[in-house]
DNA sequence: CTGAAAGCGCTAACAC
DNA sequence: GTGTTAGCGCTTTCAG
């Protein structure tokens, strides 16, 4: 350590011990005679020693840390969540070493790949929007290694999941905007094979079913960098405005997409016309104008689930092989965005 | 390796050659002929050999990695900045380690510490609202640690640092609210020590001054939790308005401060009565009601700045004595928030 | 041009 | 109860 040059070997010439006596003496082992282990401690504690985290990883091949692998850290969902993960890592002695995969499935595997050369003691993961093939997280998953998929998570991979109810939180969303009197409600989300886009999916139309209204698949648009790439939604809503079939109210899928759309329909003035609602973590959703309905998702409280079932895997003695997807509820909060203004409120039964 | 059991002793096996000579082959060196640099080369390539940072950390003292230190990442200003970082960083090789102190001295020394004993190559620290005593960093930088501040930057240390230039911008946020007729112009910052908090307010101050309005300190509010503490935010809010120097404009220091204030404003619904801007780096300024009248900083080339800096310092080959501090715009974004609808716009000249 | 050996900091058989 | 030694994966003198 050119910072922090004292090491058991210091500490062993300078109380004339072997090295050896002086690692058992720091971690306490039973066999080293009181006396030892306290002028050890003492003289440890009094030279401020620091084990080198680095020559322990090589040893014994694991790292107290834990790597984490989202798509953006400027997205409040995974901000929030990486709160979460970091709340209880941080109490159970787990550092948190954190990666950005920007939507994209070369830099999420490299990321991965430079974490597990580093070690790490287990992965979070949230799947990039581009991520469509996960053979490689699973032969990682294959080797042993410890790996908790979050948000946006992967079928083929048997391990621990947590998620939001997405499914529930779209089917609320949507089926709001029916209570609304709206009818003709348009779904922009991302990637289709993401897992995250397929419950959204599913909840969507559901709602529509349950109330009788036909599903129209020119009301779906993909935006397959998930909100990255401004334009993409741009062109989703210029489609629809346009379309013979232009919708009455839009449902966005995702924190980014939902914002890049509300600016752009703020920015056509097309607020009083049209009903919005979206998935949102933002805690500014009040001071939008018009406020925004927004279904927010549990974010810290799945990470802190997710890093709980992987330190669980981690320090667990036998191999694991039962696991389970949990699912958090998500919550849906109505402010103006998604009120209708314009007809008359249509009375639907729930 | 637990999942890349590759290492230069199986490829050295399967050639029948020494480590060292795989090991010199695998860098290229000159030593070593065509022919078994190639045939080491292809193989290494053939069974995906990748090379332990782990144990090079061990052997080299350096990781290949940098650490960074931000309060927190859910501030865009951060998590723009991160992304300037990473930028630059991934194409020059290196990894990015993210830390969080949370506004907690407490948490950025531990956070410090295990990067340091990761060993890093270097640190892009932005200190937390509480650091107040810097001799920790002062020590591990005289001990040849390179270290950029950025942002919030101590005084003490002499090195590379990178900021906004937070006079300027604080200067015309302040003037820019007296062109609008406000005269009584509260200030809310953060922690009195932080260098960024005194740029600012020597920024606001000034403007006053050369628009001969007089200081009056009862207007200036410190949140010292930079307002990560809701209840400090309202009750500096709560203080001006209750005292009897109500002011007719808020200035606020501070993407938090800004719109945690922004909120209690609404909320209070001031809006009409009170000018309002603040230094933020949100993209949703314009989504806002009112919109919101912004400070902005170039967060993203600030990033990308201090780890060029750091990077250069970092592969130098002789000690760096002479260093600089880089100072970057600001840029006023005028909104609505901003603009004095009561009063007659009074003409202040430049 | 290539190999043997030491060593980075630490742990863990295996002695004694 | 304590010391000796080997070894984690890699680089780097030092020999040849």
């Amino acid at each position: 350590m050119k910072f922090d040059t004292v090491t058991i070997k210091d500490i062993a010439k300078a109380l004339n011990l072997s090295t050896s006596t002086v690692s058992r003496a720091l971690r306490g082992s039973y066999e080293i005679s009181p006396e030892t282990k306290k002028l050890v401690l003492e003289y440890a504690e009094q030279i401020n020693y620091r084990p080198n985290p680095i020559a322990l990883s090589l040893k014994e091949r694991r790292s107290r840390a834990i790597g984490v692998v989202v798509s953006e850290i400027a997205n409040t969902y995974f901000s929030q969540a990486i709160n979460g993960i970091e709340s209880i890592a941080y109490n159970k002695g787990y550092h948190v070493i954190i990666t950005q995969s920007h939507e994209s499935q070369e830099r999420e595997k490299v990321n991965v790949q430079h974490l597990v050369s580093r070690s790490v003691d287990g992965l979070l993961v949230s799947l990039s929007s581009e991520t469509s093939d996960i053979s490689f997280f699973k032969e990682l998953h294959e080797k042993g290694l410890p790996i908790v998929f979050f948000d946006r998570i992967p079928d083929e991979i048997e391990t621990h999941k947590v998620v939001a109810n997405n499914y529930q939180g779209a089917f609320d969303a949507t089926e709001h905007l029916i209570f609304q009197g709206f009818r003709n409600i348009a779904h922009i989300t991302s990637s289709a094979f993401l897992s995250i886009t397929k419950e959204r999916l599913r909840g969507y139309k559901n709602a529509l079913e349950k109330h009788g209204i036909p599903f129209n698949e020119t009301l779906i648009k993909h935006c397959n960098h998930g909100g990255m790439i401004v334009e993409e939604v741009e062109e989703a809503v210029n489609v629809l405005q346009k379309g013979e079939n232009k919708p009455d109210a839009i449902f966005c899928a995702g924190d980014r997409i939902t914002m890049v759309c509300f600016g752009i329909i703020k920015e056509l003035k097309l607020n009083k016309e049209l009903g919005f609602t979206g998935f949102t973590n933002t805690n500014l959703a009040h001071l939008f104008s018009p406020t925004l309905t927004a279904v927010r998702q549990p974010a810290f409280e799945i990470g802190q689930v997710a890093i709980e079932h992987l330190i669980q895997i981690i320090e667990s003695k036998r191999p694991i092989t039962k696991f389970e997807t949990k699912m958090l509820d998500t919550d849906l909060v109505v402010r103006e965005s998604s009120i209708n203004v314009n007809k008359e409120k249509i009375k639907a039964k729930l």
